[in-house]
DNA sequence: TTGTTTTACTGAACACTGTACATTTTATTT
DNA sequence: AAATAAAATGTACAGTGTTCAGTAAAACAA
């Protein structure tokens, strides 16, 4: 029947207009100032249509911090390149957090909100590309441990402290709590500390 | 003038009741879920008494926020009995993560949350308690230096470094991004992972 | 082409929120 | 006791997320 294919596709249409402008007030404005009236305002549709594609608001953040993660990645792909595994784990390390500079509103989405975990705690499938991307990191570790790195280390152990610190970094610049540090000083700190910390690991 | 100072002293007290009743709730339902109006009740006062004594809700954050840091710099001292300075790096990063693990709220009104830090950029107090804490942990750092640790390393740093990774795994822990480790495991592993960090750092 | 059913959408309403301000109550000073 | 100053309040405003009865339009069956 081809009339209810084209409903399903102007159903996932409108799901996408939707998704769309959320996403840009979202990241304009953040997710808590962002009312389901602006959206509403945005797509000239009533505020109450939105809840005919959406439970509620949380799950507009639902489904774009599912892109997120995709977007994540799509950047993670751009190390496969690298021959050596110790080099792509660098540029790992330099993709994560340009991804999180350059996207802080994604970034803080994935990471960061506490909101929308609360609400969506119940489903299993929140977590599918996060695990994704901790594995490509994890295949990395091996990598590296074929080519002589990180002996008698535990993999996960090595994988949590290394996107632990990353995500530290990341966070103490989205969250603004790098006060110490001159404003033009803080993205090269940053991305030096990283560095430091790379090369402490380079003789484990 | 004895009547004026009594006033000083019944308005501080006020201050306080609210303070008091703020935090419980702020810890307890988080800062968003809590209404002037919550607050009110507490105290058994209108919300506009509030309102004399505080700017507005981001002014209680602000006072609690304060408080929070002195907090943390306590625990910090726990560690000046320790005569090695590279032993008291790993008790400070112990009592960090622990701090931050026992007072989930206050750590994250002091790292995590965004909307005080935009609302009270302009004052520039904020974070001398915040430099305090930073400094004892550089003070450390030039410690073990002396003792022949962290050869031709920057000081400033190495204290990102090690803030940064701390700071990663209280919030990793903290906003829930740990799923892909059962319940059980985490905390350990949290430990686990900040002792696999410093021991890296011991030869450095 | 009708009439009927399904779908898409909306406006008004509810119970909240932070905050401002005129008004009233209480305390202090003259 | 009257005048003044301080403290507390009730009310109001403009905003929020969300629900739901009702309407308009499209799809289907006759």
């Amino acid at each position: 029947m081809g009339v209810a294919d084209r409903k399903e596709r102007e159903k996932e249409g409108m799901k996408r207009k939707i998704l769309e402008a959320a996403k840009e007030l979202f990241l304009d404005q953040g997710f808590e100032k962002t009312s389901i009236r602006n959206i509403a305002d945005a797509i000239e549709y009533s505020p109450s249509t939105i809840y005919l594609y959406f439970k509620d608001k949380n799950e507009l953040l639902f489904e774009l911090h599912q892109e997120a993660f995709q977007g994540l990645i799509q950047k993670f792909l751009n190390v496969s390149p690298i021959n050596d595994p110790f080099e792509q784990l660098i540029a790992m390390g330099h993709e994560y957090l340009q991804f999180a500079i350059e996207n802080p509103e994604l970034y803080e989405l994935m990471f960061l909100m506490s909101a929308p975990i609360d609400a969506l705690e119940c489903r299993d499938d929140i977590w599918e590309d996060g695990h994704t991307a901790l594995n490509m990191l994890k295949m990395i570790i091996e990598a590296c441990k074929v080519n002589g790195h990180f002996k008698n280390q535990d993999t996960d152990d090595l994988a949590m402290m290394i996107w632990a610190n990353v995500h530290g970094f990341a966070t103490l610049h989205l969250r603004k709590r790098m006060h110490m540090f001159p404003e033009e000083e803080r993205t090269p700190r940053l991305y030096k500390a990283l560095d430091l910390m790379i090369q402490t690991l380079r003789n484990l």
